[in-house]
RNA sequence: GGCCCUAUCGUCUAGUGGUUAGGACAGCACGUUUUCAAUGUGUUAACCCGGGUUCGAUUCCCGGUAGGGUCACCA
């Protein structure tokens, strides 16, 4: 019998990180045993479910790079419901009961209602092993507001068994369920599947992870501009070790090294720190030419309030590189002020230029030489030009009495990058002005 | 509360009836052609508690505790 698993969400909200950890897992474990994989919205839930979060759900499972073989949607499966509910209520199995509305107090509404024997279930589930419940305290559940209106588990059931899963992998919020899906499962005659119930992520305080604790849209990571892999990566390594220990994997070594029965048994807390680590590990490995446009586009929007210029951006990219972890930090360091220096000339403090315990004096000399360095450099030079054109003095005369001043004056900054690659991004003419600026704010303080 | 599940550094985890209990993230220290970043090196830090079983338990068993899940005419 060939291997098929099926992703259930419920397009009740945007797609959730719980949402995309459950295809993953489904996903890795189809694709390592070449089985095939349903895609089953699961709307019964007419007034909570909407067509723009199924929208949003197939939308960032396509965007981790996961896919599906079938597709369904369980509000256009009615007929196939009503005649398993119609079978069951014939077979004496459920009854139709008449009894006060529980959504409205006062009113009478029908519900059907499996007729429950009343057993002990034991069931296998693979990450866990065996697990017993006594049945006897679900008492006649609901299965069903009407023929045509099913509920969450008998939908599920017959679908499962309709559609030939012969996995179920869900988290280990539906352990509990599992017992009521057998009894209906065995009132209609269908086959068991496999179980497997993973844990679920949890927030840093330990409770399940929730909207209130966190980002937990998958929207809201790609808005903040983190890569799909690593995200896809950090979802499965989180509650999961490859038998390898690699940490950082592609799709194709997961789904290589994936087994059911490595899972994790306990929660883990969802460390967004940690999934900055695997975002910044995929960053770095992009190409120039996959890095460059994109670093582009979150410097541009991020600097609206700043003279824009492309040809100082280019130049700033590459350092880029080594500062961020996720694109949107460059929107971090741009509303922080740490881009600002290479657009436009900065405020200076006259008490802040020299190097702490060098006097003003030496700090204007120092600061007069450069000026005279610069005059002799072309109008375009490369931070290594400058550089070495200034090194062996600075070397001479003490490189942070030096170099301090000069990297304060062109950026206006206790932290930055150095000095030289400042200089030959912003060109001579700009430089040798900031320098002078700088020898006036410092006489004058 | 009933039922079910779980328990190794702050976090993610490896691992074993006898180990200096290993790694990663974060932290800290030092180095690295001034600062920041990046990088290198080093380093702090854990077997939930109590009983058993055993020559010996972090590991096996039981109990407790803590945490999680679930108890719908939601999924």
């Amino acid at each position: 019998m060939s291997i098929r698993v099926r992703f259930p969400p419920s397009p009740t909200g945007y797609c959730h990180v719980g949402t995309a950890r459950m295809a993953i897992v489904n996903y890795l474990f189809a694709k390592k045993n070449g089985g095939q994989i349903v895609f089953r919205s699961e709307d019964t839930d007419k007034e909570r479910s909407k067509k723009e979060f199924e929208a949003d759900i197939i939308e960032q499972l396509h965007w981790l790079g996961l896919g599906w073989d079938e597709f369904y949607r369980q509000s256009e499966r009615t007929e196939i419901y009503r005649k398993a509910i119609h079978d069951l209520i014939g077979e004496g199995k459920a009854y139709v009961s008449e009894e006060e509305s529980k959504k409205e107090p006062g009113k009478m509404a029908q519900v059907i209602r499996l007729k429950n024997p009343g057993r002990t279930i034991t069931f296998t589930d693979v990450v866990r092993g065996d697990i017993t419940f006594d049945t006897t305290e679900l008492g006649d559940f609901a299965i069903a507001r009407a023929e045509d209106d099913p509920l969450y588990h008998l939908a599920v059931v017959v679908d499962d068994a309709d559609m030939g899963i012969t996995h179920v992998i869900r988290g280990e919020d539906h352990i509990s369920n599992t017992p009521r899906q057998i009894l209906i499962q065995e009132a209609l005659g269908a086959s068991r599947p496999v179980y497997a119930h993973y844990p679920l992520h949890l927030s840093a305080d330990r409770s399940k992870l929730s909207k209130r604790k966190g980002d937990v849209a998958v929207r809201s990571y790609r808005e903040k501009g983190f890569l799909s892999q690593a995200l896809l990566n950090y979802l499965a390594a989180l509650g999961w070790t490859p038998p390898s220990g690699k940490e950082i994997l592609s799709l194709t070594e997961m789904i290589a090294e994936f087994k059911l029965e490595d899972l994790h048994k306990s929660g883990a807390v969802f460390d967004t720190e940690k999934l900055r680590w695997f975002n910044r590990e995929y960053l770095v490995q992009l190409s120039d030419d996959e890095f460059t446009p994109i670093a582009m586009e979150w410097l541009k929007k991020s600097h609206t309030h700043l003279s824009w210029n492309e040809s100082i951006a280019a130049k700033i990219i590459p350092s880029l590189r080594e500062r961020i972890s996720v694109w949107s930090d460059i929107e971090t360091l741009a509303s922080e002020g740490d881009l600002d220096y290479f657009f436009t000339a900065p405020t200076l403090y006259g008490k802040s230029i020299p190097m702490k315990k060098i006097d003003i004096e030496t700090t204007q000399r120092h600061l007069q030489h450069i000026v005279s360095v610069l005059q002799n450099m072309p109008a375009q030079f490369s931070a290594e030009e400058i550089k070495s054109a200034l090194w062996d003095y600075a070397t001479t005369e003490g490189r942070g009495a030096v170099l301090w001043p000069l990297r304060y004056v062109l950026s206006g900054k206790d932290k930055s990058p150095d000095p030289f690659f400042i200089a030959s991004v912003i060109g001579k003419d700009e430089a040798l002005e900031r320098v002078n600026t700088g020898i006036s704010a410092l006489l004058s303080s």
